[in-house]
DNA sequence: CTTTTAGTTCGGACATAACCGAACTAAACG
DNA sequence: CGTTTAGTTCGGTTATGTCCGAACTAAAAG
């Protein structure tokens, strides 16, 4: 049976991996994506400031900057408790979700710039119908229908993963507000 | 009737947004996304890189690098005409199947990722079962759920894509290869 | 063989991002 | 009230990204 130090040497190496995903695929900074990694491997999804400093061995500033824009993005607030000044940090149980969100704004936002698209190429063939070159629309209209159906299939998803979360709904409340 | 200028106006109005867009989202250079929509917009997908410069009001070495990496994605490919040394630059036509198989790789990297996560997890359930703090798994599973069932229906949407391409994939054997 | 056309490559300028340390605040502790 | 704890804010450094102009290549035209 593996010991602590190597649980510990596997968590760091999975936050490492987890963290250059989310780089890439949130934009957030190396530093946030590997906070957001670190909460996400850590038990109860929770860390305190120092945790996060020690074990990601960046300086405190940097932690307070990228805790501070995560707090902002909704995907991690803090919560404290009685008797004790540290701020446990822990990640939005409705995170998830808002990434859903924001992968249905991107498949709407590029739905609608084909649609303009397309709408435009119309356009200039009615103006132009006097000469044979015509813009051609046969490449659009298949992704145009791709990103409708997408789209579609999303929603459906995403509200079978909202009625599966409301089982943790309850720590949604916490959910603290950043001025 | 809207004239001939009034047509230029919103194209460039069009290629900006849609520039705009594919910067964000496809991680691509201002003008390499602005290149791309100028492509997407124009008669047959095609474009010449002196209109290029023209239109973006770039550099000529800022469209050639940005050509360049256009070219190495398989984003763009150019042909050239006989008697004529101009290279035309356009779309490739398997361009969004290519970026729907990005959108699918990243799904699955994340449902692999998060696998992990819910392995680690468990493991260290196992090490600590004196204890009654355990690691908690309720989160990870719905959104696991959620990637699993995203990639079926992606992969589903994209062989629908596949047949409708076929329609005009006789343009594809003109991609020109990279050294 | 000189000039023009069409584009490429290279070096550097400018802007922005990411992080750090030092100085700071605010609250509790002694 | 001074000190410690816990974290924030600010200024600056370093790294990286993005673009440009100038010099270059290659091929055709004169």
């Amino acid at each position: 049976m593996k010991n602590l130090q190597e649980l510990e040497v596997q968590k760091k190496l999975l936050v490492e991996r987890y963290g250059l995903f989310m780089e890439k695929q949130e934009k957030l900074t190396p530093i946030a994506a590997r906070i957001f990694a670190t909460l996400l491997v850590n038990k109860e999804n929770i860390s305190t400031f120092d945790e996060l400093v020690t074990f990601l061995g960046a300086s405190k500033s940097t932690i307070s900057t990228n805790l501070k824009s995560l707090q902002k993005s909704d995907t991690v607030y803090f919560f404290t408790k009685p008797g004790d000044r540290k701020k446990y940090f822990t990640l939005n149980p409705i995170g998830f979700l808002s990434r859903i969100e924001d992968d249905l704004k991107m498949y709407k936002t590029e739905h609608q710039l084909l649609t303009e698209v397309v709408d435009f190429k119309k356009e200039a063939n009615e103006i132009l119908n006097n000469t044979d070159e015509k813009f051609e629309l046969s490449q659009d209209t298949p992704y145009l229908d791709y990103l409708t159906n997408t789209i579609t299939i999303i929603k459906q998803l995403r509200a079978g993963l909202k009625t599966k979360c409301s089982i943790f709904k309850k720590t949604e409340q916490k959910n603290s507000k950043l001025k």
